[in-house]
DNA sequence: GAGTGATCTGAACGGACGTTCAGTTCAAGG
DNA sequence: CCTTGAACTGAACGTCCGTTCAGATCACTC
């Protein structure tokens, strides 16, 4: 028995990375094997490496993933006119963006001390420009006098972790809507923002 | 050479609980071994064993230890006359209290999936029991007009989310004092809640 | 239909893991 | 000063770890 009917790169490799996610996010990087993702592929262990240099670059590779689709789909997202509408906007878009990820939001925040000191460096370069973005919005409304905020660096690390609250708890089916939790939280967010 | 001098057990359970929870909190409790605990307290791993049954029970009493106090330490907090009041009170309470042990923080947050199902379910008892004291203040607010809240759940969680950033982040020394800190979150908690 | 290369197996490597335990050491009580 | 027992060592237990690699298999090309 070696290679199966069917079986090709471009099809095992996606299937390396979702296992590996999904067990990651549920058992945490330092306590899944390789072989328990290898297993969940229907592979042998060895067989992972044909995918990933190794298991610190797997995890690596799943982060910087992860953040390259979040700033990528926030710079497609339209600019709204007012920093109101835009701060609105930003709220609505990561509660949206985080819910329909949970596994990888929670590896690409739990897991960043399990990264050496360089990929370190790169997952929090990223964090840092996707937390410049809101801050931005803070600032230009805080000038204009649309928010009233002390302290928008402050403000820009507090709304991140609200908004990024309902992630662990979400449940399809569950009491409130995505899109009850998106008004709600939008909501919370603009008044702490003094908007 | 074996028992060294002037060494008890009410000294070095102590230090094993202590190096344990610095430990889990840097690099997680899986990627800890009993072997590292013990040599930051000085001692062979087999030592660690006449203080706690097992690694698991280690991090479960570190995890019940530090809700308890919580639950404690509120319970000694006197009650402010007003729903404004009080929520100012447990936003200040809340990160004054976590501000000071961030390591029993982050381990009991990032560290629950590791417990076994019995153990889960105290700890998240004891979590709710705190998040239902705010809740309840969010509850009489919402009822008496204070505040404008469409849904006291929701904001339990946000609000907990939010107040609890700062132990991620806080360094003694830096931009903001531990005061500063407490004014302005206790702020925006209060803007949150529609105060 | 032979040959080639991508894909995967299965076994092995040295080392680390949690936990146990017989034996050693030493502070303290009589 | 002798005994006792709490505190600890050091070695061992079986198991699992990440990673490597020679060899097997099979889809494809010519």
């Amino acid at each position: 028995m070696a290679r199966k009917t069917g079986s090709h790169s471009e099809i095992t490799g996606p299937r390396v990375r979702a296992a590996a996610l999904a067990l990651f996010a549920r058992h945490g990087f330092a306590a899944v094997s390789m072989r328990q993702i290898a297993a969940e592929v229907g592979v042998q262990a060895g067989a992972l490496y044909l995918y990933t240099p190794d298991k610190q670059t797997l995890l690596f590779d799943l982060m910087r993933t992860h953040m390259d689709d979040v700033l990528t789909a926030w710079a497609a997202t339209p600019k709204a006119p007012t920093p109101r509408a835009r701060l609105d906007c930003f709220a609505r878009f990561h509660i949206r963006f985080h819910l329909d990820r949970p596994e990888a939001v929670f590896v690409s925040y739990m897991e960043l001390r399990n990264l050496d000191a360089a990929n370190f460096a790169t997952i929090e370069g990223l964090r840092r420009t996707y937390e410049t973005e809101l801050e931005a919005i803070l600032q230009e409304g805080k000038a204009s006098g649309a928010f009233s905020l002390s302290d928008t660096k402050l403000a820009t690390l507090a709304f991140i972790a609200m908004l990024t609250g309902p992630t662990n708890w979400f449940r399809e089916g569950g009491r409130l809507s995505r899109a009850e939790i998106e008004d709600i939280y939008a909501q919370m967010v603009l008044n702490a923002a003094g908007a």
